[in-house]
DNA sequence: TCGTCTATGATAAATTTTTCACAATTCTGT
DNA sequence: ACAGAATTGTGAAAAATTTATCATAGACGA
C-alpha cells in the first residue's frame, strides 16, 4: 500500500518503532485522541504530550511531511473523505455504466443532498409541522409555484385522503387571493418556495401570516424569504448535475410527511381510503388484475 | 438548550438568517464539508468560501466566539467528543432522532429503492431512450395518471425548455383521444404507470403502438401491463413504510434523463434557457435579489 | 573516566495567521 | 434618484505559530 492510501495514524502507528522515547510518548498522545488533538497548534500538541516543541516538529518530518501544516492539511483531508464515506462505498450504482455516466452520477449527487438534508433536520419541528397537518380542526392550504407546484399536488392528493378540509392553491395562477377570503387564524399553509423564488408566493405567505395561519415551509438550502415568517421550515439540498435543481430531497420529505400524518390519524385514514377505494371501483378507473 | 450543548453546525444553523449574504456563503461552505473545513487556516475558509478574510472573523464573532482559534478549539472539542462517543452514527440519517423515528425509516426505505433499481437498470436501455426523447424530429407525448401525472408534468416542465413539440396528456382526462388523431409513427410517448394501473394509460398506450409510435415506460417493480408492448421501460421500487408508494426512485430516474437530454441538446437548450429567462424578466414572477 | 554521539529542549528568527482600521461598494427606504 | 446605512473587501499592524540554530543532558563504548 503506498503512503496515498495509508491513514496517518497508520503511518504514525507502522513507525513507531523508529521512533525515540519523546517522539512515541508524542504518539501516543497523538492516538489518544485522534485526530482531534493533530489539529491543534503544534505548541498546544507538544504541551499536552509533555515534549518539546520541536519534537513534535521532528517527528511530523519522520513522518514523511514537509511541516507541520502539511501534517494537519492531510489529517482533514483524512477527515473529509471519513465523513463523506459511507456515501462513497457505493462506487457505482447501475452496475455496466461506467462511474461517469450521468446515471451514476446523479445518484450520488442525490444520496449525498439526502445525506446533508436529513442530518440538518430537526425531528421535533418535523413532528410539529406533521401534528399541524395532521390536525382535522384546521384548515390546510398547501401552496406551490411554478416548478413546485408539483410537489404541491403530490402532497394535496394525498392528505385529501387522508382528512377534510384540504386546498391545493398555485401561487402562480391569479385565483389564489379568493381562497385568503376565509382564512382564520386556525389554518395551516404549507408553502413550497424553491429558487427563483417567486413573488406572488411571499406575498400569499405575507397575507396569510397577517390573518394568523401556521406557516410550515419547503424550500432550498438558500432557503426563500418566506423562511422569514414561516413558522416551522424545512431546506432540502437540490443541487445536482444539471442545468436544473432536484426535488428528490423535497419529495422524500414530503413522502415521510405523508406517511407520518397517516400515521397520526390512522383509524379515519383507514375508512377514507376504503370509501374511495369503492369509489374507485365504480368509475372504472384502475384495472382490477394485473 | 444552552450554547454548551449545541454543536457549532447547530449554532451556525439557528443564526442563519442574522447572517449576511457573504456570510451566508461562508456558513454553507463551512457546513458542506463539516468540520473539516472550519479546522483549516481561517484564509483558506474564506478563499474556498469566496469571501474576505474579514468576513469569517466577523461571523465568527457573531456566532459568539471570541476570534478564530476559539471557534476551532470548540470544532476540535466537538470532534473529539464525537470520537469518543461509541454510538455509530451512521446508523441514523437524521442525528438526533431515534432510529426508528418515520424520518430514518423511510429514508432508509427510499436509498434501498434506489440502490436496488439503479442495480438493475440497463444503461444502454437508459442511454437510448435519453436520445428518443431528445430527437427534435419526433413528437414528444407525455403521459400521466392520477398520481403519476405529477412526475409527467415535471418532465414536461423541463423537456419544454430544451425542445419543442412536446405534449403533456393525462389519461385520466377524458381529452386524450384528440392528441392521438395527430400521431405519427416517428412519434414518442414517455408514459407513467405505477399500482393502481390504469385502463386508461394501457387503452392509450396500445393505440399509440398501433399508430407506430415508440413507447417508453416508468412502472413499477411489478410492472405495469403496458410493459408487454413498450419499446423501452424502467421498473421503480417504490416501497416504503407508509400506506402508499414512493415516487423517489422514478423522480430519480426522471430527473437524470432530463440532465442526459439536457446535454444532448445543450446548445439549443441554452438558447432556449435564455429566452426563457428574458420572458419571465418581464412577467417578474421571480424575485431579482435574496 | 573520558569522549563522542544522539536525543532533547530553550531560545531566537522567520513565517504564517489573525486582527484591526478604513475605504469602497452595495443595499434600502424615502 | 438620492442620501444614509449596512455590508464587504483591501492593506497594514499585531499576534500567533512554526521553523531553525544552538547548547545541554544523558547513554554507550573504549
Amino acid at each position: 500500500m503506498s503512503d496515498a492510501t495509508l491513514t496517518i495514524s497508520d503511518r504514525i502507528q507502522r513507525k513507531l518503532d523508529d521512533l525515540t522515547r519523546a517522539e512515541r510518548q508524542l504518539a501516543h498522545s497523538i492516538l489518544e485522541n485522534y485526530p482531534a488533538s493533530g489539529l491543534g497548534p503544534l505548541s498546544t500538541l507538544a504541551r499536552d504530550a509533555n515534549v518539546s516543541v520541536p519534537t513534535v516538529a521532528r517527528m511530523v518530518q519522520k513522518l514523511g511531511f514537509k511541516g507541520y501544516p502539511e501534517f494537519q492539511a492531510e489529517l482533514r483531508e483524512e477527515l473529509r473523505a471519513k465523513v463523506k464515506n459511507p456515501i462513497a462505498k457505493h462506487d457505482t450504482w447501475a452496475d455496466g455504466a461506467p462511474s461517469g455516466h450521468m446515471l451514476n452520477r446523479f445518484t450520488d449527487a442525490v444520496i449525498n443532498n439526502i445525506r446533508h438534508t436529513l442530518g440538518q433536520i430537526d425531528p421535533d419541528a418535523f413532528d410539529a409541522a406533521c401534528a399541524l397537518v395532521a390536525d382535522q380542526e384546521r384548515r390546510l392550504c398547501i401552496v406551490g409555484g411554478r416548478i413546485t407546484h408539483i410537489l404541491a399536488e403530490y402532497l394535496f392528493l394525498h392528505v385529501q385522503v387522508i382528512r377534510p378540509n384540504v386546498t391545493h392553491i398555485q401561487s402562480t395562477s391569479n385565483a389564489w387571493p379568493h381562497y385568503l377570503l376565509d382564512t382564520k387564524n386556525s389554518d395551516v399553509f404549507v408553502i413550497f418556495d424553491m429558487r427563483r423564488y417567486e413573488n406572488n408566493t411571499l406575498k400569499l405567505a405575507q397575507m396569510a401570516q397577517e390573518l394568523g395561519a401556521k406557516i410550515i415551509l419547503f424550500t432550498d438550502q438558500w432557503r426563500s424569504p418566506v423562511h422569514q415568517i414561516a413558522d416551522i421550515s424545512f431546506s432540502g439540498r437540490i443541487v445536482v448535475p444539471s442545468a436544473w435543481d432536484s426535488l428528490g430531497t423535497t419529495l422524500l420529505l414530503v413522502e415521510t410527511m405523508i406517511s407520518s400524518v397517516q400515521n397520526l390519524n390512522w383509524d379515519d385514514t383507514k375508512a377514507r381510503m376504503e370509501e374511495l377505494e369503492g369509489m374507485f371501483d365504480q368509475t372504472k378507473l384502475f384495472r382490477k388484475f394485473t
